[in-house]
DNA sequence: CTAATTTTTAAACGCTTGTTTAATTTTTTT
DNA sequence: AAAAAAATTAAACAAGCGTTTAAAAATTAG
């Protein structure tokens, strides 16, 4: 009995894809089925239930979500670098999968399950040291003086939302795919330079 | 044969907040006709089908999110103030009603039919004449000189974002409701003077 | 008041859903 | 090679879905 079978990472990596593209009330079963190209049955062979399958997924959704963010928290950069670098990497990340933003705030308000406390979200939060980083350089007077909460609100606001909300920007906009990754690009540098500007009001970096 | 019957009225308020809470593939047509206090039949007598009454709801859905929106924009302020009472605004009216954003935002990028097109959203930026407006303070220095869609996008991310982000921030961050709220509270200044700062560079209205 | 019309209901329609069963094929073990 | 175990399948299950029908109740018209 192996215990990542072939067929059970298709069947997984299908329902990423399926989840991810349509959301848990979106898609059905028997469509993870045929995108993992085999019999209904066989998912409740490997995965009990479809709901115990998406907590699987989105489990694994969140962990690679929250991968780059930890690299750049737990790195030895100062704020200022780790605030532009931040940026750059979610705006990389979210470039290449941008519907994962989407997919986990969609879900995460439908959801009662706390799935970011399950994957030990705050515990590497309090492991990267972060908060003793922020206190240090808001007592230096290096940083505006605002809670982490709010820091990281800003920072995930000026990442996400582009991502999340382009059909609707679009829509608004009445501009095709092509025009809107244009301009991502330049608002990746506003996003940037407006941060680092608010958050180190002395910083010479912008 | 009376057009806003109470009963179709009931049904359409009942279908609002059972759509925007759990999403067009979240409920039932039953569920609906519950809320509504009535038989599941009358409201496929009143709207023919569970889509067409969706695409009514999520069209003054539509309406009501862009109504507060464009009285900012439509106004006679100078832009500096337009883009305060516009962030002011906006956490007022998400404030209120905080389900909303992430409402649409979800069901835009699943639905295929350009909603803010039929409500006459393009239109409307055209009449408030906020692109002109923009492109004058452009020329004078008095802002920053990025394009309309990049100043739409910080507004939007800025305000949109902590109310859409809530579940998965109190997830991240591990607070309860009360504790959210005070933040946002604090927020909605941080993103004034920071747009404000950003967008203006040389205006003293912070 | 009666007849016509509109509104509301209960019941059923066929279809799809998540899940399970029992049989079959494939693989592993001995 | 035979027996045991695991993987896969087709078929079925009850339950729920959106929608329709046909009859009952309520309202309006003449």
């Amino acid at each position: 009995m192996e215990k990542d079978t072939s067929t059970e990472l298709k069947i997984k990596e299908a329902a990423t894809r399926v989840f991810i593209a349509k959301g848990f009330n979106g898609c059905t079963s028997r469509e993870i089925a045929k995108e993992a190209g085999m019999n209904v049955a066989l998912v409740n062979y490997y995965f009990k239930s479809k709901s115990h399958l998406f907590e699987i997924v989105i489990a694994s959704v969140i962990e690679k979500f929250a991968e780059s963010l930890f690299e750049v928290f737990k790195s030895e950069l100062p704020l200022v670098s780790k605030v532009r670098v931040f940026i750059e990497k979610e705006y990389d990340f979210l470039g290449k999968h941008p519907e994962i933003a989407s997919f986990l705030i969609n879900e995460l308000s439908k959801q009662e399950a706390n799935f970011f406390q399950c994957v030990g979200f705050s515990d590497a939060m309090k492991d990267a040291k972060i908060e003793a980083q922020v206190k240090e350089a808001q007592e230096k007077g290096e940083m505006r003086k605002i809670n982490l909460v709010n820091i990281i609100l800003l920072l995930m606001s000026n990442t996400n939302f582009p991502f999340i909300a382009r059909p609707m920007i679009q829509s608004i906009h009445s501009i095709n795919d092509e025009n809107y990754k244009t301009h991502l690009i330049l608002h990746k540098q506003y996003v940037i330079d407006m941060l680092i500007n608010y958050l180190f009001p002395n910083s010479k970096e912008f």
